[in-house]
RNA sequence: GCCCCUGUAGCUCAGCUGGACAGAGCACCGGACUUCUAAUCCGAUGGUCGCAGGUUCGAAUCCUGCCGGGGGCGCCA
């Protein structure tokens, strides 16, 4: 169950504000009336709360801003050097430098960076990658992998109890041929084959037979039988399969340097089992229906093609389960054993009316409240042709080679741009910047939209991409390389905010709260590299404009190295909730 | 046929659940390297926010209807 949550930073001075002003807006507008805070570029941060007052109440929206000023006035003093109404009411709201400053003095001397943490930690169950065993992991498995890892890391960074699912597909009717078709390979042989990874080449191999020959039909089908009755040596060999294709797995995981591992596997098989007592339940809670020798729930407001209702499969004429039974079982599973508040589905759009109906008829049967389970629903990735990204011979792109391809890129790039670097690190440095780039373009996009796989775009050094961000945060580090200062000992000074490039860093690195909560409330990851883009090129400006080592007096260069060092610490925990790396030099 | 998603600068994308004149980045053009990494920065050009209505003091954002693109719609997952 919930609980409170044991930490509590200081927030952003937005946040600080609005709950400042609440009172101010309360006494005009009535208890509970939001303030509206939002940053501007008219002033730091204007206040439009008083628009929706005067709208509610029939009267001036001016009037309203000035009733509330003069009240607010009083609340403000030391945060606030000036607050004017403007336009049809608004309240823009302009921070004195002393708040800021000691705002950011606080986030640096803060563990979460001025990131709040959640009022109540929640236990939530995230679903992601699920990539079947013995087929090969393709681009389509990208963006739930990254996308799932990137939500599970701010989650938990926040103060959430995360537990990761990867939901592999390692039962069904294919394990009869995979299984007859490892045999006839011989077993060692046939593992090292997986192991390898040549999925793809395994499976379409065993699908040829299986479409080809009677005889080998007949076997994979009486092995299927075998496997479900739980026949021992049938049993082996499937472990054989699975154990095989996890291994690969990992391997990809370990390239993209994602949180999975082999304790996170939740396997369609586990549920296999429970599968009976799905059907059984239905039954008892008076939901099951047959509809053409199938048991049925049919979930109000989904209509076919005929407009008849349309139902919600759990068991086939010839009594067979499908994926909608494992689903329910998975909800119950969640819900009963590891008693989840919330579950995060990070699942292709085109599965959007399937589990919808699966939490309709969860909820219908008493199993899940509403809102406790999650779509998070993601576009295709495409290529230059905006079809679904292919290889060159027109199959589906390998993750694998995909990858590849990615560091060999990021080692060229590397080379050509540092040829000084030392091998050892050429190769760690490509290995971020490659892979970080991939990540980034996957997740800088908002995730409902499908997105053009390019990558001269995303290996670019210039725009919105890993390697600009990667950059940045390099810089500071070679700052502090050469100035020869305790990173952790520029954290007691309180900066003096000079100039406009120091303000305006400053006042972005104290929106890193906000940045974080928005990506969270929406699970959207393109939010917070939005904001870690728009650091970068505050950071830029202000590297351009304000000598850090060759500061006119001590006294400003220990101000630029404090905003240097949460520079650095703001933009690397930002890439890491991305699941991105950052080199300390590239 | 019904349902879901989507349409913003030449290209790739933001736009903070209704706020001020719609913002970036590429590309193109013009500048800035004896300088803490020029893998960068500064500036200029560029948009009837798919179209038409409506709600509102105020709409890219909400509602309705069209048009274009993608996807889903009973025994695979």
């Amino acid at each position: 169950m919930a609980e409170r949550a044991e930490w509590q930073s200081m927030a952003d001075p937005i946040v600080t504000v609005s709950e400042l002003l609440a009172p101010a807006f309360a006494a005009v507008g009535g208890p509970g009336v939001d303030p509206v805070v939002r940053p501007s570029d008219r002033a730091d941060a204007q206040a439009n709360g008083a628009l929706a007052i005067a709208k509610q109440l029939g009267q001036n929206p001016r009037q309203v801003a000035e009733a509330v000023l003069a009240i607010a006035r009083d609340l403000l003093v030391g945060v606030c050097s000036d607050i004017e109404i403007a336009g049809p009411g608004f309240l823009n709201l302009t921070f004195t430098n002393e708040f800021l400053a000691s705002q950011l003095a606080a986030a640096a001397n803060d563990s979460h960076l001025g990131v709040r943490s959640t009022p109540l930690v929640e236990h939530i169950v995230v679903d992601y990658s699920h990539p079947n065993v013995a087929k090969e992991m393709h681009v389509g498995h990208l963006r739930t992998t990254v996308i799932g890892d990137a939500i599970v890391r701010m989650l938990t960074f926040v103060g959430h109890r995360v537990t990761k699912e990867n939901h592999i597909g390692d039962w069904g009717t294919p394990f009869g041929m995979l299984i007859e078709h490892m045999l006839d390979l011989g077993e060692t042989e046939a593992a090292s084959e997986l192991s390898v990874g040549d999925l793809a080449g395994f499976y379409k191999a065993a699908r040829v037979k299986f479409e080809a020959g009677e005889a080998f039909g007949d076997r994979a089908r009486q092995r299927v039988v075998l496997l479900q009755g739980g026949d021992a040596e049938t049993l082996r060999l499937w472990g054989v399969l699975v154990a095989e294709s996890t291994r690969y797995f990992n391997t990809v995981y370990a390239t993209l340097g994602v949180l999975l591992t082999d304790a996170d596997l939740a396997p369609e098989s586990m549920y296999n089992p429970m599968l009976p007592d799905v059907v059984t339940r239905l039954r008892d809670v008076g939901l099951l229906r047959e509809s053409d020798g199938a048991q049925v729930v049919f979930p109000a407001g989904y209509l076919n093609r005929e407009g008849e209702p349309l139902p919600l499969i759990v068991q086939n004429s010839v009594g067979g389960y499908n994926y909608a039974t494992t689903d329910l079982a998975c909800v119950i599973d969640r819900v009963e054993r590891l008693k989840v508040d919330r579950m995060v589905y990070v699942v292709g759009a085109p599965q959007a009316q399937h589990l919808a109906m699966v939490f309709a008829v969860s909820e219908m049967a008493g199993w899940l409240a509403p809102g406790v389970a999650v779509h998070v629903a993601f576009g295709n990735v495409l290529g230059a042709d905006r079809k679904m990204l292919k290889s060159r011979s027109g199959e589906s792109l390998k993750l694998n080679e995909l990858l590849n391809e990615a560091l060999e890129r990021a080692e060229a790039a590397v080379v050509d741009k540092n040829p000084d670097l030392p091998a050892a690190e050429r190769t760690a440095v490509a290995h971020a910047i490659g892979i970080g780039a991939v990540k980034y373009a996957d997740l800088s996009t908002d995730r409902i939209k499908d997105y053009v796989f390019e990558w001269d775009r995303m290996l670019s050094f210039d725009g919105n991409t890993a390697p600009y961000l990667q950059y940045a945060h390099a810089r500071i580090c070679s700052i502090f390389r050469r100035a020869e200062v305790d990173r952790a000992s520029v954290r007691n000074s309180v900066p003096v905010l000079a100039t406009p490039q120091e303000r305006a860093l400053a006042l972005r690195l104290l929106a890193f709260d906000t940045a974080v909560w928005d990506t969270i409330d929406r699970y959207s990851p393109h939010r917070l590299c939005t904001y870690l883009f728009d650091l970068a090129q505050d950071f830029t400006g202000f590297y351009e404009h304000c000598p850090v080592l060759k500061a006119a007096d001590e006294a400003t260069k220990q101000s630029r190295l404090a905003l240097c060092d949460v520079t650095a610490r703001v933009m690397e925990k930002g890439l890491d909730l991305l699941g991105i790396s950052a080199p300390e030099r590239m």
